[in-house]
DNA sequence: TTGAATCCCATAAAATACCATGTTATACCA
DNA sequence: TGGTATAACATGGTATTTTATGGGATTCAA
């Protein structure tokens, strides 16, 4: 069932006033392909959304379920604020998904979106916050560099 | 038989004077789509309602049976508790189910309800119960971001 | 027969599907 | 390789369907 699938690329997207935007065709292909559905929440950690394939987030449901009892207080928290964020978002037959206002908000999202893929997740967001996080990236891994070249020598 | 079906979201709904609500349109249509049925009961250790497809109650029913050791004997008194309390709700042809003067008093619930996805479950809130927890889940994610980091990267 | 539970109908709002058009990317042929 | 025909795509607008929710009728049981 391991099928190969990876969201890629950098696209910009127009947003209406309904929150509609076109979900890359790419996208679309794989969702397809799958036979899965999009799901989309808001990062923990960036101010972005974040998507993936319902398949992944129900394999992360799975992996919860075989590793801690049924009435495991664990991962009870982690587990409400996935699933009580994401929301499975299907396209129409244009390609468009409708964006709620919660996630809009939280990646700061207007009239306009992009779209990082990120292998088995992607994130939208808003251009200039994109602009900018990208840099900061760039920054930080050419920082990183010299550790990142000599672990992979230690190897 | 594992098909996907993840409870998601968090949605709000009007409880009326007779104690109804109606169940969120995806969390239906996941309960007509495996031919299962709603059971609900008061969790253990929080004021709210949990619930869960009457499958999954079976499916630990059935876990029990099979590995005696693996369960403690306080979780064999949990499950006493659950399967004591544990109540079938269908929902009529508006989609609507009545929550019990019990569960609603549990969850501190008048007018208003709040549904949280959790995967293989969900829980019902008091709406200002409900923004209090997640205050408190998220400042404890946080706290314990190498948890969670651990947690995301299995995705 | 009274109270509670279930069912059915009506309506407003929100979500979704559908249609039309200009633009861009792709395929095809000379 | 260059140019044109064709298909795919993004996007604005509109129509249709679904959903939540109030209210009333009917049924059932105590």
């Amino acid at each position: 069932m391991r099928k190969v699938f990876l969201f890629m690329d950098t696209i910009i997207n127009k947003v209406d006033a309904k929150g509609r935007v076109s979900l890359p065709s790419d996208y679309r292909a794989i969702v397809k392909d799958l036979e899965s559905e999009i799901v989309c929440y808001r990062s923990l950690s960036l101010p972005c959304i974040e998507g993936c394939l319902e398949e992944t987030l129900d394999k992360l449901a799975t992996d919860i379920e075989d590793s801690t009892d049924f009435f495991s207080e664990t991962q009870d928290n982690l587990t409400n604020l996935i699933f009580g964020d994401a929301k499975r978002f299907t396209f129409d037959s244009t390609g468009r998904i409708m964006l709620s206002e919660k996630l809009l908000k939280h990646a700061d999202i207007t009239d306009t979106a992009v779209f990082v893929g990120k292998g088995r997740k992607f994130q939208i967001w808003n251009p200039e916050n994109w602009e900018k996080e990208e840099q900061r990236i760039r920054q930080e891994v050419l920082k990183n560099r010299p550790v990142l070249k000599k672990q992979k020598e230690s190897e």
